[in-house]
DNA sequence: TTACAATTCAAACGCCCGTTTGGTTCCTTC
DNA sequence: GAAGGAACCAAACGGGCGTTTGAATTGTAA
């Protein structure tokens, strides 16, 4: 993660992410930041300005890339005739599996992610609303269009209901202990099956 | 909320309640705190010993209750004979419901608790789980019982996911906005019915 | 009323915070 | 190799943090 053949920019994003995700944006002192990414204290406001433009960038550096491959794999989807509910479920919730996966941070990036949720930061909301609320829209689209009996309102509640159950599914929130036998690839690879036929059955309901 | 016949614990958790929704348990100082209680700064820490251990208090005060509603509703749905799967998820979300409603704080308690699953914070995990992670257990009971084809590991997950979208949908973190024409009275139910009758068909999936 | 415990209070403790400074080193470019 | 900008660095800045102290105040029971 931190080898010296990173630059200094990516090995404090790096260190930021782990450590925002482990103890919260306020909880995260830009000391212990630069110290583990063995960086000089004054680096972060060097290159960044400041701690909380260095939090967007946290995020801008993962969202523009789930979000591509997110409208990528609908468009996907979309284009095979005959295909189901399950699968614009997939092309929602597999890239950011694939992302949880991802060797370099990708998986605490998650976690920060459902930080920002429970900030309820309205600086940050309105961020990542501007800048990444349009994928949300095309997949109610997609499943407006195959989910005809249910109305706009019925409709949003329950992607909003799978967002937020994704949301803490991937970031590992619950009860749910992964067993020393089963790999950590393996267990979100299970939470992912998991969400998505529970997310189908409730979408079809009623 | 701090009106003066209150005593000064009960002043105390009330503004940690707001500040702690407001600003995470890291992001709240005593100082901001003692000083919206109107109590001195050391009062804090005469009536807790620390503020770890406040950030307890303020949990205790509110799951003892809610976790003694969910129980009741579950042993009177069981008594019935021809009880739902929607009713026993009733049993869990109404008595989360009404604490959302609750005039005297009770809906910020629900941000707060959502913190603390984003928190990941160990020692907090480990005083939820000790004092009220029996309740979540005879849920899974009785789930189990009326969903025979579902082996553990299934049910857990599924459980899972409900609580998770639950405390999302109730912390007020989705894309769905209140209309101003309706209250936050009907807006939260409509969320719990939207909520029970999605986790119904999920559990009930394959 | 007196004695004692419980509570409140202002002040200070040591510590860590984000940021800034001014100098040093590194790396281009000519 | 000299010039100059980019990057790095140790040190310090002012300020806020959780906690502790010891004295003042309030409440209570004899």
């Amino acid at each position: 993660m931190n080898s010296p053949h990173f630059s200094t920019k990516e090995r404090i994003l790096g260190a930021a992410e782990e450590l925002f995700a482990r103890n919260g944006f306020a909880g995260a002192s830009l000391r212990e930041l630069t110290s583990t990414a063995k960086v000089n204290l004054a680096a972060v406001n060097y290159h960044f300005g400041s701690k909380d433009n260095l939090v967007n960038e946290v995020f801008r550096r993962r969202l523009d890339e789930l979000s591509a491959q997110r409208l990528e794999a609908l468009q996907q989807v979309l284009s095979r005739p005959a295909h189901t509910l399950e699968d614009i479920l997939a092309a929602f919730i597999h890239p950011a599996l694939l992302l949880s996966l991802d060797k370099s941070g990708g998986s605490t990036f998650v976690r920060v992610l459902a930080r920002a949720y429970a900030e309820h930061n309205e600086r940050l909301r309105k961020f990542l609303s501007e800048n990444y609320g349009h994928v949300l829209k095309e997949f109610a689209n997609a499943f407006g269009a195959r989910l005809p009996h249910l109305d706009k309102e019925e409709l949003y509640w329950r992607i909003d209901i799978i967002a937020g159950a994704l949301t803490y599914a991937m970031a590992d929130f619950g009860v749910i202990k992964r067993r020393a036998s089963m790999s950590e690839k393996i267990h979100r690879e299970r939470a992912a099956e998991h969400l998505i036929r529970f997310a189908a059955a409730g979408l079809r309901a009623e």
